[in-house]
DNA sequence: CGTAATCTTGACCAACGTCAATGTTCGTGG
DNA sequence: CCACGAACATTGACGTTGGTCAAGATTACG
């Protein structure tokens, strides 16, 4: 059976398939992500001497702080450590598009510093605690590191996979299944970093929030939730999601198990 | 009524211009691209011996081949030289989304050839030349040539931002806004490359392809555009796009004209 | 204990999809 | 040149999905 999701796992020999083992820029951070040292995967060849120069500073914010906003230039890389953040754009009309969810070892702002002013703003959606790299300096690493430039570039070469399934889910798929979908994406995120267990997982979202995800009215949303709420496809509790069967939650999104 | 069809396989219109000037991999191809040749920018001081290696191959399709398929594995890197193609995804439903559009200049595949077998499939919109890489040799070039490499990434996080655009397009705009805004943003693509006057562009998508662009049903394309027509925003005319006045089409779809 | 934020629901309305019929364009063979 | 059929464009009628408004319930927190 065909699958349009985007294959996670696809690196059959592992090596793609820890979320943190594909984000070179993550490793860099010296500080954040224990979880994640404790995998300890070098992934570039990059010795401690060599990205001993990269200045970096760590903060930590409250939920709903703005760290980057629309049309700063030549901003820096943020990588979050702990926490929960997302990618959004603002309309005219004042209404929000959340572009993406980003969970411990997801890093943004790459497109600020290498092309100039970004479009996107950033937000914590929890407190959180984020790295921040000076992005010219992470720009003279790429470009004196092959092989660290390799790995960035596979990074958002798997970032525009997930992204393409998310255009698909905003313009081909129905309500309930877009909910299905963002919380089976987001549960399978989080698993393979270790953040989830099978059968729940951290959920931070508010109500208001999901619906600016899956681009539903807030009232939809909730239509949604309550009828995969009453076939025990999901529960939320509080901050919390539970998926009973990841299985059947993810056929009823449109993906199929491989 | 009469009809100016432009000359989508040969002449100067199809072809490459300065748009490849952000795009490394396209100015890999000797064959395609005159144009872009004639400025004459080595972009990545890549000489002729360099790139010499690259095994390339130039193959002219008619509309509605399919240049890729999904699954394929360690498939190539494809270059539109002339023509237009689209990357779309089919679900199970048989319903389609279009996630973009490839107009002369554009690459795709990469996601296929760094990462495994690719999600979306490829296929010639009108009578096309393909420039085809192998996807290793691209591979060993961006390890070999961080600051190919670069350009790559560079490349790579413009194409991301248009697609941000486009999630925001789904998810929270109307009918009529998605239509317009899909044209502003071909246009200007198109006029960036030497493709498109001030008032007009080529247009050789069917209703059906706009429609799994921008996540509607055909009828409703249909109704977008007889209101976008009777306002005099847009007027298609067989294959040809006119945009009276791109700014107040622009301003009613939301674009940011650059 | 009180206030604000969030959740939840029903009632109603607008936007969008589906079906089906008709017109139009275009290529092909006679 | 014309006849014909296939693919595409266009439109109306009608059903469904999703948005908006508003109200009450619940939770978080000082």
């Amino acid at each position: 059976m065909e699958t349009f999701l985007p294959d996670w796992s696809s690196g059959e020999n592992g090596h793609l398939s820890m979320r943190s083992g594909i984000n070179p820029i993550a490793a860099l951070c010296r500080n954040c992500s224990p979880a994640r040292k404790r995998q300890g995967r070098p992934a570039n060849g990059l010795d401690r001497q060599s990205i001993g120069d990269i200045k970096q500073r760590q903060m930590s914010v409250p939920a709903g702080t703005d760290i980057t906003t629309e049309g700063e230039r030549g901003g820096g890389v943020y990588t979050v450590c702990e926490g929960w953040a997302f990618r959004y754009w603002r309309l005219r009309s004042g209404a929000r598009q959340i572009l993406d969810v980003l969970v411990p070892g997801d890093t943004a702002g790459l497109g600020g510093a290498l092309l100039g002013a970004s479009r996107s703003s950033v937000q914590a959606l929890t407190s959180a605690t984020i790295c921040m790299l000076n992005g010219r300096q992470l720009t003279g690493l790429i470009k004196s590191n092959p092989s660290f430039a390799l790995g960035v570039l596979r990074m958002q070469l798997q970032e525009e996979r997930r992204i393409d399934a998310r255009l698909v889910m905003l313009g081909r798929m129905g309500a309930e299944e877009r909910v299905a979908y963002f919380m089976v994406e987001t549960h399978d995120r989080l698993r393979r970093c270790g953040l989830a267990n099978t059968t729940s997982c951290p959920f931070p979202l508010r109500r208001a929030d999901l619906a600016d995800v899956v681009g539903l009215s807030k009232v939809h949303v909730m239509r949604a939730l309550r009828e995969l709420r009453s076939q025990e496809l999901v529960e939320i509790n509080g901050r919390e999601l539970f998926i009973p069967d990841i299985v059947r939650l993810a056929d009823h999104a449109g993906y199929l198990l491989a």
